[in-house]
RNA sequence: CGGCCCGUAGCUCAGCUGGUUAGAGCGGGGCUCUUAUAAAGCUCAGGUCGCGGGUUCGAGUCCCGCCGGGCCGACCA
C-alpha cells in the first residue's frame, strides 16, 4: 500500500474544495479549533453585520477573505478567536423592500395598511436571503459562527442600544433641533450625512434649471437685484437676499432698466450694458425689494438685503436668494435676523394649500410652472440648464431636498477631539486612510442626525410630557415596567406611557433611530451589555481586528468609533483592514444596469474559492481597486495553485515509488540544495509571520509565491537526480521537500484554506500524532539554525551564472544537453558544493573559479571545444530524450519496465552498446536490442518511431517482449 | 474648492526606510530543458518610471508645481 494516496493527474480545484468542506463539516474542525484554543488569550474580532435582504456579491467575498485570513492566522498562533456572526436588520432598506412587495407608495398608505403588520413583514423579509449568505460564507471557507449570530432587532439588543442612548442623553449630547437636513419626500424622513456618503447617493450631471431672477427694489422699481438659483421651487418661500459686505457690485443700465450684481459676475448679463455705478456689499445691505409672491404672511423685517459670509462670486450673481427653510445657511441667516420662517412645501414634497397656484404640485414639478409665471411677469431675467451634482435617496432614488424640520441629533461635535485622538491610535491598512479619508471626515464632522420618522427600527427611547414638555430618556425595559418578552418595536411601544412629575402623561416621540447606530452598537449590544455579560464585554473591547470595504469609512467604521468614544472614551478597534472596491475588468463600477456584475457562484464554480481568495490577496496591494474577471482569477490560480499542486504531486508520485515515508527518522541533510531551500523556507516563515502581524496579507502572499516558485523551478529542477538516486540520498531530498511543502501548507492555511488542507492532510497523515487538519496546527515557528544568508546569496549568483551560460549556449547553437568539458567563473567566489550544482545545471564536467577577485557582475567562461567523448555523451543524451519522449507519448508510467528495440547506424549503436546499463536504469528498460538495418522488428511492439539524433536517423520500438513484461498495455495496444 | 489614492514594458501589476545596468506575470517572436507540470526556463521586441522644477555624490523612490484618472468630502444659494 502506498504511503501517500495517489493524486488525480489534474487538479480540479472546485471539486477538491467541496471534498474538504465535507470533511470539515463531518469532523467539526471549526468547532474543534475553538475548543482547542479555549484557554488562549483572546483575539477579538467584530463582524460588521450585513443586511441579509439582498443577495451577497463578489465584493462581500473580498471583505470576508480579508476577515478570514487574519483570524485563521491568529488561531494558528494559539489565540482564542471567536467569530460571532451578526445581522443588521433594521432600517429603510428593509422597509423599502416590503413597501415594494406590498405596492405601498407613501407613509400614509403604510399607516392605513397597519404598522404592526408592516413591521412583522419587515422582520421576516430581512432574513430572506440568509441561506444564500450562509451558503456563500461557508463555500469560501470563511469560518463564522452564524448559529449564534446577533440580530439588531432582538429585544436584548435594543435594550442595550437604549441604555447607550440614555448615557448620551445624560451627558447632554442627545438633543432636538430644528435643522435643515437632506430629506427624502418619498420615505418622508431626513437622512444623515453618512447615508449621503453611500455609493450612488450623489449623481453627477443632474440637469436642473438655472434661473436668474429680477428682484425689483421697493423704492426704485426700475432697478432690480439679480439673484440666481437652481431651485425655482424655493422662490415662493423667498424671505431675503444675501450679499457679501466686501464684495464689489455694480449697477448697470441695460435698455430701460438698471440691474445690480457682483462686478465679477457681469458675464451673466445678456446683451450690451453700461456700468452706471460701482458699489460694495455694504451699500446694498438693508435695501428693500418687492417680494415675488404674496403667499407668506407679511413681516416687517422680511424681503431685505442681508449680509452673509457664505456669499461667493464663483457662480450666479453674487446675490443669494434665501428661502429660510431649504438651505442650512439660509435658515441660520434668517434665524439670526429674527425672521419668522415657514414652509411652502409639505413633508410629502408637495406645495402646501396656501401656496394656491402650486398647491399639491411635487416640488420638482413646480420648477417649470414657477419659471413660466415669473417669465410672464417680467421677473425672469435669464434661463439656462445646469448640470451639477445632486443628492438622491440612497435606497429609493428619489431626489432629495434640503428641508428644515425637527430632528434628534447626537452632538458628535462635542467629542470631535476625542474622536480624532482615538482614531489616531488605530492601525489603518492602508495607513493613509487614518489621516486621509477618515481623519478628514472627522475634521469636518457634523452632529449626527439620529432620528428617522419611520417604522421599522429601534424606537427612539424618549418620552415627552405634553403638559410641561419634560423629556425623559429611557435606558432599560425595567424603567417602563415592560413585561419579559414584550416586543419593543412600534406600534406596541407607542402605547406605553410614563407618569410625569407634573402629573401629566408622557408619551414616546414617534421616531425610530438611524439603523447605522444599531450596527455601531454591536460591541456592547451583541452581549446585552450592561444588563448581562459585563466581563465578556470588558474583555472583548476594543476589538483587535475588523475589516470591511472602503465604503464603510463613513459607515460602520465611523459609527463604531463614535459610539465607543462617547460611551467608553475608547477606540472600538485597534486594527482595521480596508480593501478597496471591486470593479469590472475595465475599471468601472459594477451595476445591474450596466450588466457587468460578476456572479459569485459562477466564479466559484469555475475557479474555486482558493483561487478567488488568492487573487484578492495578491493581485494588487490592499487599497487599490480590484479589476475582476473570471479569466484573471483563473490565471492567478494556474500560475500559483497549480504549480504548488504539481510539486505536491511530484512528492507523492516519487515518494510512493521509492517507498519513502515521513514517519521514519529524519536526519539533517548537508546537501547544499537542501540547506538552501530550507534557508529560503526560514526566510519565508519569518517574513510571512511579520507581514501577518502587521496585517499585510499582500506581502505575506507574495513571499509565499516566491518560495513556491523557488521550490518548483529551482530546488526540484536541480534535485531531480537525487530523488532517483541512492536510497540514503533520496531520503534526504524527500525529507526536505516534505518539510518545505508541509510548512508551505501551514503558511498558506490562512489564505487558501482548502488546498493547504488537502496538501497538509495528505503529507502529515503518515506521521503519527499530526493534527488532523492544517487549521488545527500551529503556524510554523522560526528555526534560526536554518538561516544561511551567504548560501542564499551565493545561490543567487549561481542562478545568474546559469542564465549567462544558457545564453551563451544559445548564441553558439550548442544545446544544453550536449555535455561540455568545463567552465570558469570569473568575478565570484563560489563554494565547491555550489560549483557542482552549477556544473550539473549547465551540463559541464567541471567548473572552477578563476580568481578571488569579486566583481559586481560575475560571468562564466565556457570551454566549447568538443572531444569525441563529449560528442558521444551528447549523442546518448539526445537519444535518451527521444526515447523518453516516446514513452510519454505511449502513455507509459515512470517505473513501468519495457523492452527497447533500436535500428541505428554504427555510431549510435556503438554509443548505446557502451552505455546500456545507464540507459536501462534511467529509462526504465528491461532489455535493449539492436536490430539490423534490414531486419524486421518483432511482432507485438509499438509502431516503429523514426527520430533524428544529432542529425542521424534512428528507429525506435518499445514493447513488452521481455521475460518480465510489467503492465505493458499501453505499448501493446499501439502495436501493429 | 478641499482631502486621499493612482499614473512604471502591448495588458495586469511589484518596486521597503533614496544607492549598482528598473522587475514579475500574461500576450507575441525565437530557442532550450523535461516523463511532477493541458508545465517550466532562457531570450528578443529596447519602458524619457505622466510632465516640469528642486534637494542629493546619487531619485521611479523625498520636496514643490502642473497634467490626466479614480474615490471621498464641501459647495450646489
Amino acid at each position: 500500500m502506498p504511503v501517500f494516496e495517489p493524486l488525480p493527474p489534474h487538479l480540479n480545484l472546485p471539486a477538491m474544495e467541496e471534498e474538504v468542506l465535507l470533511r470539515w463539516h463531518r469532523e467539526r474542525v471549526f468547532e474543534q479549533g475553538l475548543e482547542q484554543n479555549r484557554g488562549g488569550s483572546p483575539f477579538v474580532f467584530y463582524e460588521g453585520p450585513p443586511t441579509a435582504n439582498g443577495m451577497p456579491g463578489v465584493h462581500h467575498i473580498l471583505a470576508r477573505s480579508f476577515k478570514d485570513c487574519f483570524l485563521r492566522y491568529q488561531q494558528m498562533q494559539g489565540r482564542r478567536v471567536e467569530r460571532r456572526g451578526g445581522w443588521d436588520t433594521h432600517g429603510l432598506p428593509v422597509e423599502l423592500e416590503v413597501e415594494r412587495s406590498l405596492k405601498l407608495r407613501s407613509k400614509q398608505e403604510i399607516e392605513e395598511f397597519g404598522v404592526e403588520e408592516f413591521n412583522r413583514l419587515c422582520r421576516s423579509s430581512v432574513m430572506e436571503y440568509i441561506d444564500e449568505w450562509e451558503k456563500l460564507t461557508n463555500r469560501i471557507g470563511f469560518w463564522l459562527d452564524m448559529e449564534h449570530a446577533y440580530r439588531t432587532y432582538d429585544a436584548s439588543y435594543i435594550e442595550s442600544v437604549w441604555w447607550s442612548l440614555k448615557q448620551i442623553f445624560d451627558k447632554g449630547w442627545l438633543y432636538r433641533g430644528y435643522r435643515v437636513a437632506p430629506y427624502c419626500p418619498r420615505c418622508q424622513t431626513s437622512l444623515s450625512s453618512h447615508e449621503l456618503g453611500q455609493p450612488g447617493a450623489y449623481r453627477d450631471d443632474t440637469p436642473d434649471p438655472g434661473v436668474t431672477i429680477r428682484f425689483r427694489l421697493a423704492d426704485e422699481p426700475d432697478t432690480s437685484l439679480l439673484a440666481w438659483t437652481t431651485t425655482p421651487w424655493t422662490l415662493p418661500g423667498n424671505l431675503a437676499l444675501a450679499v457679501g459686505r466686501d464684495i464689489s457690485y455694480v449697477k448697470v443700465r441695460q435698455g430701460g432698466e438698471r440691474l445690480i450684481l457682483a462686478k465679477a459676475r457681469t458675464e451673466v448679463l445678456q446683451g450690451g450694458y453700461e456700468v452706471e455705478e460701482e458699489l460694495t456689499g455694504a451699500d446694498l445691505i438693508g435695501l428693500r425689494y418687492q417680494r415675488l409672491f404674496p403667499f407668506l404672511p407679511f413681516q416687517e423685517r422680511g424681503w431685505r438685503v442681508l449680509e452673509a459670509d457664505f456669499v461667493s462670486t464663483e457662480e450666479g450673481t453674487g446675490i443669494v436668494h434665501t428661502s429660510a427653510v431649504y438651505g442650512a445657511d439660509d435658515l441660520r441667516l434668517c434665524q439670526e435676523e429674527g425672521l419668522e420662517v415657514m414652509h411652502t412645501v409639505g413633508l410629502d414634497g408637495r406645495f402646501l394649500p396656501f401656496v394656491e397656484p402650486y398647491a399639491g404640485l411635487f416640488f420638482k414639478e413646480a420648477d417649470p410652472v414657477i419659471q413660466e409665471d415669473l417669465r410672464q411677469r417680467g421677473l425672469l431675467y435669464r434661463q439656462e440648464q445646469v448640470l451639477h451634482t445632486y443628492p438622491f435617496c440612497w435606497r429609493c432614488e428619489t431626489p432629495l431636498l434640503y428641508y428644515a424640520l425637527d430632528s434628534w441629533f447626537i452632538r458628535t461635535t462635542a467629542v470631535k477631539q476625542e474622536l480624532l485622538k482615538h482614531n489616531s491610535e488605530v492601525r489603518w491598512v492602508p495607513s493613509h486612510i487614518r489621516d486621509g479619508r477618515m481623519g478628514n471626515w472627522l475634521e469636518t464632522l457634523q452632529d449626527w442626525n439620529l432620528s428617522r420618522a419611520r417604522y421599522w427600527g429601534t424606537p427612539l427611547p424618549i418620552w415627552v410630557c405634553p403638559d410641561c414638555a419634560r423629556e425623559q430618556c429611557v435606558g432599560s425595559f425595567l424603567e417602563l415596567g415592560l413585561p419579559e418578552g414584550t416586543d419593543p418595536h412600534k406600534p406596541f411601544i407607542d402605547e406605553v406611557t410614563l407618569p410625569c412629575s407634573c402629573g401629566g402623561v408622557m408619551r414616546r416621540v414617534p421616531e425610530v433611530i438611524d439603523c447605522w447606530y444599531d450596527s455601531g452598537a454591536m460591541p456592547y449590544a451583541q452581549w446585552h451589555y450592561p444588563f448581562e455579560n459585563q466581563e465578556r464585554f470588558r474583555l472583548g473591547h476594543p476589538a483587535d481586528y475588523i475589516s470591511e470595504a472602503l465604503d464603510q469609512t463613513r459607515g460602520w467604521f465611523y459609527t463604531l468609533l463614535a459610539e465607543s468614544v462617547m460611551l467608553f472614551d475608547q477606540p472600538a478597534y485597534r486594527n482595521v483592514v480596508v480593501p478597496s472596491l471591486v470593479v469590472d475588468e475595465r475599471g468601472r463600477k459594477m451595476s445591474k444596469s450596466r450588466r457587468n456584475v460578476v456572479d459569485p457562484w459562477e466564479l466559484l464554480s469555475k475557479t474555486g474559492a482558493d483561487a478567488l481568495r488568492w487573487w484578492f490577496y495578491t493581485t494588487v496591494t490592499v487599497g487599490q481597486e480590484y479589476r475582476i474577471s473570471a479569466q484573471r482569477v483563473s490565471e492567478s490560480a494556474v500560475r500559483f495553485l497549480n504549480v504548488l499542486w504539481n510539486t505536491q504531486s511530484f512528492l507523492v508520485t516519487y515518494g510512493n515509488l521509492a517507498g519513502w515515508s515521513p514517519a521514519g527518522p529524519r536526519k539533517v541533510s548537508r546537501n547544499p540544495l537542501d540547506r538552501w531551500i530550507l534557508a529560503r523556507l526560514e526566510m519565508t516563515v519569518r517574513g510571512v509571520g511579520a507581514h501577518l502581524d502587521s496585517f499585510d496579507a499582500h506581502s505575506a502572499c507574495r513571499a509565499i509565491e516566491a518560495l513556491v516558485d523557488d521550490t518548483s523551478t529551482w530546488y526540484l529542477r536541480c534535485s531531480r537526480p537525487r530523488f532517483r538516486g541512492a536510497p540514503e540520498e533520496a531520503a534526504e531530498a524527500f525529507s526536505t521537500l516534505w518539510e518545505v511543502l508541509c510548512h508551505t501548507a501551514l503558511m498558506l492555511a490562512p489564505f487558501a484554506p482548502f488546498i493547504s488542507e488537502a496538501i497538509y492532510s495528505e503529507l502529515s497523515q503518515p506521521v503519527p500524532g499530526s493534527p488532523n487538519s492544517v487549521h488545527l496546527a500551529r503556524f510554523p515557528i522560526s528555526q534560526p539554525e536554518r538561516v544561511d544568508d551567504s548560501l542564499v546569496s551565493e545561490m543567487e549568483v549561481v542562478r545568474h551564472l546559469v542564465e549567462d551560460a544558457r545564453g551563451q549556449r544559445e548564441m553558439r547553437g550548442v544545446p544544453n544537453r550536449q555535455p561540455l568539458a568545463g567552465a570558469v567563473v570569473v568575478g565570484a567566489n563560489i563554494s565547491q558544493e555550489l560549483l557542482s550544482v552549477l556544473a550539473a545545471e549547465i551540463n559541464v564536467a567541471q567548473v572552477s573559479c578563476s580568481s578571488p577577485t569579486v566583481s559586481r557582475r560575475p560571468t562564466i567562461e565556457i570551454d566549447f571545444e568538443l572531444t569525441s567523448e563529449l560528442r558521444k555523451e551528447g549523442l546518448l543524451r539526445a537519444f535518451i530524450r527521444q526515447l523518453q519522449n516516446l514513452r510519454k507519448q505511449l502513455g507509459l508510467q515512470p517505473g513501468q519496465l519495457v523492452d527497447l528495440w533500436v535500428k541505428a547506424g554504427s555510431e549510435v549503436a556503438n554509443v548505446l552498446d557502451h552505455r546500456v546499463d545507464q540507459l536501462r536504469s534511467q529509462c526504465f528498460l528491461h532489455g535493449v536490442h539492436l536490430v539490423g538495418e534490414e531486419d524486421p522488428f518483432p511482432r507485438g511492439l509499438s509502431a516503429p518511431r523514426e527520430v533524428v539524433v544529432q542529425g542521424m536517423r534512428v528507429v525506435l520500438c518499445l514493447g513488452p517482449d521481455g521475460p518480465d513484461p510489467l503492465g505493458s498495455d499501453a505499448a501493446t495496444s499501439d502495436g501493429p
